[in-house]
RNA sequence: GGCCUCGUAGUUCAAUGGAUAGAAUAGAAGUUUCCUAAACUUUAGAUGCAAGUUCGAUUCUUGCCGAGGCUACCA
């Protein structure tokens, strides 16, 4: 169907005519710059089949594509490289062909059976920082991807609501609350309750202090300090039910939930499930004692149940503990399976957590495997390399954290600060420009997190703001506007483009570049990376600029020509929404 | 120690084994009586080191150097 496709086969045709041999492939790739042509055939792979002078084939090649496919003009050869021209009529219909198209570049007819893609997964006890962000932009985005590829997808949140850290929170708002409340203190529920994190810590580190100076040893302290004795009977009243701290709990995690909500809302990022830890901690159980009768696991002397991992490279991973009681592996297993029960079409999950659990679900994954279960095959776990600060890792409970509303706050005031300086905004109501630097702000935040391939760690210096200027969000953005500017100028008639009309360079370069969207999407797809997304965007928009300087679009005289170039225009404005959708990034009509 | 990631201009990022390694920023020099100068144009500057495989290596293999992570009956 596309023109790739045919060329393949006529030029596999013309080597079978010419030389009798059958080429298994075709490498293609988008003509170099510097040369002449669009698509160019690598000849040297084929010199496996075919023995001669590279130069001698290609030129061969390139006759026979002359003589037989109607949109080949023309063909050069340099080296081993074979540089088609193709016809200007072929980018014209398939202007024409697109031209109207909604959401071009979407696979609209999802296909069978879905993806969860899970992300976010904060811990109840502090508010989200800069590691969540990336993290939630990552899982919002690829999210978002899958579902313009084709597939259907759950976005899903595990929340870790339970355990020792939410139990520190509770027993320092108790010991040094007095009664304080997000509506007493105005603050928000999550900084609260993460206010009592860092001053459990605080007297924790004081105790052990002390102790030391009385002459304990700094490890035995370390275990034996009171309050974090307390803490950890806390946790086990609340596993046994105790009324009290369980109505704590609720009322605790229910600020962070209000927290979360702002910061989840304000980031533009959404869930179809929740999870709570609470509810699935003692998952997997079950399976882990049907796994032993198959004898995918075994137990240990001491009643403590592992799996044998060498054969696979890995070591052996405990899977129960000795008394019985499940361990984070175990939980994992149970939840996975929960989901799949809870949404049967599910065929393939994606966690997005942090590489610092890589070994982790490298083995969860491989036990799934070795339970028998068919959609094990298609887990991912979309690892990301940490945020650092210039100081090192970010750490909660010392306090040395990028806060994510205090972040998002900042951008939208940089981002005002540079609007009000260039002052275009003039007929603007306040709110709709409040509304805008948050879309820009957030763009420029969320652009310069997605543009990294995630696995890469990020180094983030909060003294040097985030750009706005060069490849960002706002420069695209700025793109957008000025688009939308010149169709609120022009009467955007949507007739058919004239095939025969002569196309200026800048202009097939973009028909190019639109017609690489739908495989853009698909590869992105495929490599879970909104990096792949936002690297093409920013080129498009780069060809879009240099077209916009150097042709008038507005001022042309030709209709027809005219004509094609407003079209031209509001089909990139188009393609640049579709691609920022897919990031979670907003496009504003003016700035 | 073992295992896993990552080392590209001063800085932040690109490059399915392909042509002269692309951008942005910071630096230098230009463009506004004309559709939004958050733009455009020109300029200088980089593959950690050493072997190997290949017609061809930033990409694959091995070793070394450097950064980070994992290696809990914590989650």
């Amino acid at each position: 169907m596309s023109l790739q496709n045919d060329l393949t086969q006529k030029v596999i045709e013309a080597v079978k005519q010419l030389y009798q041999v059958d080429l298994p492939t075709v490498e293609f790739q988008p003509t170099r710059k510097d040369f002449e042509g669009d698509l160019t055939v690598v000849v040297f792979p084929m010199l496996r089949y075919i023995k001669g002078n590279p130069v001698q084939i290609g030129t061969q090649i390139g006759e026979y594509l002359q003589e037989h496919v109607e949109e080949v003009a023309k063909c050069n050869v340099v080296q081993g490289f074979l540089n088609i021209v193709i016809e200007e009529r072929y980018y014209l219909n398939f202007f024409n062909s697109i031209k109207d198209e909604v959401d071009f570049g979407y696979v609209k007819t999802p296909s069978k059976g879905a993806t969860m893609v899970e992300y976010s997964s904060p811990n109840t006890n502090k508010p989200l920082h800069l590691g969540h962000i990336r993290n939630n932009l990552l899982g919002y985005s690829v999210a978002e991807i899958l579902k313009a590829s084709g597939k259907k997808v759950y976005k899903a949140q595990i929340i870790n609501d339970r355990g020792i850290h939410i139990c520190k929170s509770m027993l320092a708002w108790q010991k040094f609350g007095e009664g304080e409340t997000p509506e007493s203190s105005g603050m928000k529920g999550d900084h609260l309750v993460g206010k009592y994190y860092v001053a459990f810590d605080k007297a924790y580190k004081e105790q052990i202090a002390k102790l030391v100076e009385d002459g304990t040893p700094k490890d035995k302290a370390e275990k034996e300090a009171p309050i974090l004795l307390e803490a950890q009977e806390m946790l086990r009243k609340w596993e046994a039910g105790d009324a009290e701290v369980v109505s704590l709990w609720k009322m605790m995690n229910g600020w962070v939930y209000e927290g979360f909500d702002i910061t989840y809302k304000n980031l533009g990022v959404d869930f179809d499930k929740l999870y709570y830890e609470s509810d699935t901690y003692l998952l997997g159980r079950d399976v882990v004692k049907d796994g032993l009768e198959r004898g995918v696991f075994f137990k240990k002397e001491d009643g403590s149940v592992w799996i044998d991992l060498t054969e696979d490279g890995l070591d052996e991973k405990i899977v129960l503990r000795s008394d019985g009681t499940a361990v984070y592996m175990t939980q994992d297993i149970g939840t996975a399976i929960q989901r799949v029960t809870d949404f049967p079409d599910i065929n393939g999950m994606v966690y997005t957590v942090g590489n610092e659990q890589d070994y982790h679900f490298k083995v969860l994954f491989l036990i799934l495997k070795k339970l028998g279960y068919s959609w094990a095959e298609k887990l991912y776990h979309l690892s990301y390399g940490m945020v650092d600060l210039p100081s090192g890792k970010m750490k909660s409970r010392e306090g040395t954290v990028v806060d994510a509303d205090d972040l998002i706050q900042n951008m939208e005031e940089t981002a005002e600060a540079i609007s009000k300086e260039l002052g275009k905004l003039d007929g603007y109501s306040e709110e709709e420009k409040q509304k805008l630097y948050r879309t820009i702000g957030l763009g420029a935040l969320k652009y310069y997190i997605l543009k990294v391939d995630p696995k890469k760690r990020i180094l983030f210096n909060p003294e040097e703001s985030v750009d706005f200027q060069g490849n960002t969000g706002p420069f695209i953005q700025y793109t957008y506007a000025r688009i939308q500017s010149i169709l609120r100028k022009a009467d955007d008639v949507s007739t058919a483009i004239e095939v025969t009309i002569q196309l200026h360079e800048k202009e097939k370069e973009l028909l190019k570049q639109i017609q690489l969207f739908p495989e853009t999407i698909q590869l992105a797809a495929e490599n879970y990376s909104p990096a792949l997304i936002a690297n093409y965007t920013y080129d498009l928009v780069k060809e879009f600029n240099s077209f916009y300087q150097q042709v008038s679009i507005l001022g042309e005289t030709d209709g027809q020509k005219k004509n094609f170039r407003v079209q031209l225009s509001r089909k990139v404005g188009e393609v640049i929404q579709s691609a920022f959708r897919l990031l979670g990034i907003e496009v504003p009509e003016r700035m």
